[in-house]
DNA sequence: TTCCCAATTGAACGATGTTCTATAAGGGAT
DNA sequence: ATCCCTTATAGAACATCGTTCAATTGGGAA
């Protein structure tokens, strides 16, 4: 196919071979894709481009810039879905509740994808700039204005944005001990370890809380829900944020 | 130096040069003070040998496996001086207020390894047993045991340790715009195409979001304090969780 | 037809993570 | 003192990666 034309002398051909391939678009929904697929970590622009069947240059050429741009451009596609559909007649605090629940579903379309999420919420640009400015207006609502509002949206997007990275983020890979030792013998290990003296833990809670730490440990990263505690934060937050509103005065 | 004996033959010289070398522990003190300087995304296993004036191979030997094994030495090590020192007679409320400052502190010594700290707290591993465990141990004094125990815990980690993750976080570095205009242009621009009738913003509170907008964008990554907003976000979490602690039978 | 520009190619450069074999220094046993 | 084994290093090699660049081509405009 894309070597039909035989060429009897030693050069390679060069240049153009269909018509007009790709798109910017198209090289950016195959990174999603392939991202989506084998883990941030191990995406390629090198493999990018092989598996549309295309030289690596042509990422260059579509996407200017660099790896990174790449990463924005991807982050500003995903996000982009993210303004809007938003009733604004409904209470500040249940738009709120209702903007950051939105946050969550999209990104966890994406899970691979969600450190670099994360950084675009961060970094306050250009492409989430609709999501902002909705929680602006909402805390604005609230009674948060002036130098009250800046840390209200801080602990919001900060928290809970926070939260859903680290929710997202992969369990590590790596080796659990030198020996061949896994996590659950060291686990044990450090648990005999306990010093009831040291801990001021009674007897009684001690096999609670381990028990409890062994849940934890087991079912991160699997497919424990951690819906339950994002609501429960929101839940904290806006009801606390509700609670201590500025008295609006205008 | 390296190669002060001269050898005749044309094959050069290996095997060991100087008396017993590096320590693992050195090997560790030396990545982390790499990353200090030059970040984590510019950090390279090469380089590091490079600056100890060693062969790349020896990092092999001293820190067994892969690089991801050389970060989770990383946090291990850094993150291993967060337990103890912490006053049992406290309530436990101000028990975990002081266990979440002393680790914000902690992390903010080494901005730049803060994706790895992060990424090991949510994990649970061994390395952090006990910060786990006082955080546990907190939870349980202050009513929160069985199935509550959970949710709280992970709204106290995923908010306060994603939000000190996020705060740390570097700007995206990249290119604002294929054109030659900046983050200031295409806010402008941005800004300009606001639709009053879209959006529900007063007139009277639109200069003031779209300039609080400005503010956020721009001070961050700078020296903003984010430390009040930490502390609004500790305490939203922290009175909230006293006051929906399940009432203590036993 | 001629010319220009959008789109693509292959090759190349330097750097990286990782593995492998060779090798030298030191200590312990004989 | 000699031998050997363990420890700690060197250097080379391999595959891969991000990025750049000159070369090339097809299609549409003039």
């Amino acid at each position: 196919m894309t070597t039909g034309s035989a060429d009897k002398s030693g050069k390679s051909p060069r240049g153009r071979a269909a018509a007009v391939g790709l798109s910017k678009n198209q090289v950016v929904a195959a990174a999603v894709a392939q991202i989506d697929e084998k883990g941030l970590a191990a995406f390629s622009l090198r493999e990018l481009a092989r598996s549309l069947g295309v030289s690596p240059a042509v990422i260059y050429w579509h996407v200017g810039g660099t790896k990174e741009d790449l990463f924005a451009e991807i982050s500003a596609s995903i996000t982009g879905s993210l303004s809007g559909s938003l009733d604004a007649g409904m209470p500040w605090d249940a738009r709120l509740r209702q903007v950051f629940r939105n946050y969550r579903t999209l990104v966890h379309r994406h899970p691979a994808v969600a450190p670099l999420l994360g950084a675009q919420m961060k970094s306050n640009g250009v492409a989430n700039l609709d999501w902002v400015e909705t929680i602006l207006s909402a805390l604005h609502d609230g009674g948060y204005r002036g130098d009250a509002l800046r840390p209200a949206f801080n602990v919001l997007v900060g928290g809970l944005a926070g939260f859903v990275t680290m929710e997202l983020a992969p369990p590590p890979v790596g080796k659990p001990d030198s020996a061949g030792k896994g996590w659950e013998d060291l686990f044990a290990e450090r648990v005999a370890q306990i010093d009831p003296e040291v801990y001021p833990l009674t007897s009684a809670a001690l096999p609670d809380i381990t028990n409890r730490i062994f849940v934890l440990r087991w079912q991160n990263g699997a497919d424990v829900s951690y819906g339950d505690s994002f609501e429960l934060l929101l839940d904290l937050l806006i009801e606390g944020l509700k609670a201590r509103a500025p008295a609006v005065s205008s």
